[in-house]
DNA sequence: GGCATATAGTTAGTTATGCAACTATTTCAA
DNA sequence: TTGAAATAGTTGCATAACTAACTATATGCC
């Protein structure tokens, strides 16, 4: 076969591959080096119901990019480990609204400082205008696909 | 808190986030579409395979950037489907050298089609300069972290 | 009002990942 | 040469992902 087939697929490894895998990788091992005995899957839903709580599972599949199985079992161990708790809406009882508890309130800022610290070390001799066209590429990616 | 600690987490979420995760949904789904029933994990291995075939396991971790858990079950699932057969090192006992079956060879083309077909899909309106660009960056994100 | 359809969430089954602990083989140095 | 350390691979356990099939509630059209 033609070598240049390899080529093109090479793309595939280089976005979808290592890159994000090291970076979710070292944010969950700096996540363990605080002592920190949450997965990177619950940090990332509990980053967006840190900037809106209350939010029902469907918005929260749709905010993390994830199927509602996901969620559900995401919150269910969210719930054991008393992060979150479900409320079950008054205006549509199909709805569960999760909310905050206190602990997860605690964990807000030392998390986020942590995943900014591992985007420190991740983009460590990376210039801004090009971090700027990675986003815009991703972001572009994304759309292409949706 | 202060709301600017989000701005650079954000950027956890982009180079992490959606775009890897939809470009392999989009991969994994014209994989489907076509009637093939490998998992893009499955997919990675035999791409590397087909490359060189006859690596130990080991040396696949190290092109997948799996752990060695991760690549007994692959190879476990493709030997089961009859992709790749294990044949013990008569140099170094300990290690297997994983070899294609001819209906892993005869599934090349058309995946590595399918993922040029994917990347195409994924980069429609997508600079040949950004797409460098964004291949240095997560090529420097991945040394940074390794 | 009543029934078809849409929406929110859960459950079950399969695959995959990470970590820790384990076996088997090889290497190397005292 | 023998025994400790390194290397290759496997197994068990927990978490997470996707698909498909399911329940429960809400919407909307006749």
């Amino acid at each position: 076969m033609p070598n240049n087939q390899f080529k093109r697929g090479e793309l595939y490894s280089v976005i979808n591959g290592m890159a994000s895998i090291a970076v979710a990788r070292r944010l969950q091992k700096n996540f363990r080096q605080a002592g920190l005995e949450i997965t990177i899957e619950q940090w990332s839903v509990l980053y967006h119901l840190w900037k809106e709580d209350g939010l029902s599972q469907q918005e929260l599949c749709n905010r993390t990019f994830r199927d509602k199985p996901s969620i559900t079992r995401l919150i269910d161990n969210l719930e054991k480990q008393k992060l979150v708790k479900r409320v079950s809406s008054k205006e549509d009882r199909r709805m569960n609204l999760v909310y905050l508890t206190d602990s997860a309130r605690e964990l807000q800022d030392i998390t986020i400082g942590l995943a900014n610290q591992t985007m420190d070390e991740a983009l460590v001799d990376v210039g801004k205008d090009d971090i700027e066209v990675v986003k815009l590429v991703l972001q572009k990616v994304y759309d292409n696909l949706k």
